[in-house]
DNA sequence: GCAAATTAATGATTTATTCAAG
DNA sequence: CTTGAATAAATCATTAATTTGC
């Protein structure tokens, strides 16, 4: 009955300790040259072959990963919930927070020789319509009209504002914050999340700021 | 003077985490609306402010784009000069495992069902030149009679392959002890990999078979 | 002790994403 | 918008640990 060899490479102590090692040292996905020698400095202590090592690290890598993700996520949701409460207590002055206007009272954070923009923000443009949001970090919910930015950065913002669906009111005059209050902050993050955290069945996030 | 409270916000794991999974979950440009919230959810693990969250997301989405760019530059590079090499060389006998041809004689890298390549590997546009290299994990020099592995198929990535081949000897026929002798190279390990290719060096990796 | 049975690791494949060139 | 190139994530599959009954 043919060889019957067996189907998968099982790495010797030796290699083991060497790849591991490797492992420790940085490297993380070695390219095909690397393997190479890799492969060739590791065939000296037992069979294996270049696809080995491939996967080994491919491997390594992606599952130390997941052990340091699946660490964190569980200290960080302990952290969330904790924090949860605190948050349900104060509960009143969240927006304080918001670039303590003491620093640059009327806008412009940035100087104003870097040439890099002071406080606007967004502008979407889509259906032939461009929409130019507005926004600075001092103050949310100042609009700032003066239309001080004229040309300056936005153009790499392209499609990715699709996705920003607008969880804001679409420039209301003279609008203000969207979250009156029970805000769920959150409905950012897409879809990832997705093992790991499955614990919490995230119920839905969905439109935030109903106003 | 003053404070002199360290002048740049540093994210905590916490908020790095969920940054980062933002990302990861499609965020790269929030905007005015979305950074707020974002900012309000980050406040709850420590300092931070809009500002911080606009710019985080600007660097990473530009560092990544970065990263990736002189990843493939590197690799890019690195691979010319190895196949070019290893095309002078080995003018001769190395290159047996150069296409089964029994797999997909035209060339149609797909496979039928799944959509995925099979087996072949590289390809290498020089000097006008195109060429196609076919390279399968599976025994490198026993062309495999029997079986049992005719589907799985390596569908290896990309362009790392193509450097695998024939860089060793194709292997003796049974005890493959590869001894190319003194061929301790090993550069490898730690160290290097760190990133910063600073392109248009790398002069030469030591060449592996120098022989 | 020692295998059959069961479970944990981990090698090997496949599928989904990602960025950006065309 | 589509597609190429490369990978990381998810998944499948087999081997090594271990548990268990004798």
């Amino acid at each position: 009955m043919a060889p019957a060899a067996s189907t998968r490479w099982s790495p010797t102590p030796e290699q083991l300790m060497i790849l591991e090692e490797m492992y420790r040292g940085g490297v993380r996905t070695p390219n095909a040259t690397q393997i190479q020698q890799i492969t060739t400095h590791l065939s000296f202590y037992g069979k294996i072959e270049g696809k080995n090592v491939f996967y080994w690290f491919q491997n390594h890598k992606a599952r130390e990963r997941q052990k340091l993700r699946r660490k964190l996520s569980k200290q960080l949701q302990q952290q969330q919930q904790q924090l949860f409460h605190r948050h349900q207590m104060q509960q009143n002055n969240h927006l304080v927070h918001f670039f303590d206007s003491s620093v640059s009272p009327g806008l412009s954070f940035y100087s104003p020789n870097t040439g890099f923009l002071p406080q606007l923000v967004g502008i979407l443009d889509q259906d032939g319509q461009t929409k130019v949001m507005n926004y600075t970090w001092n103050k949310v919910d100042v609009p700032e009209k003066g239309g001080m930015m004229d040309k300056s950065m936005m153009s790499m913002y392209g499609s990715d504002w699709l996705m920003m669906m607008d969880v804001s009111p679409p420039l209301s005059p003279c609008c203000k914050r969207p979250p009156p209050k029970t805000l769920e902050l959150f409905p950012v993050s897409a879809s990832n999340l997705k093992e790991e955290c499955k614990l919490q069945e995230a119920p839905t996030q969905q439109n935030p700021c109903s106003v």
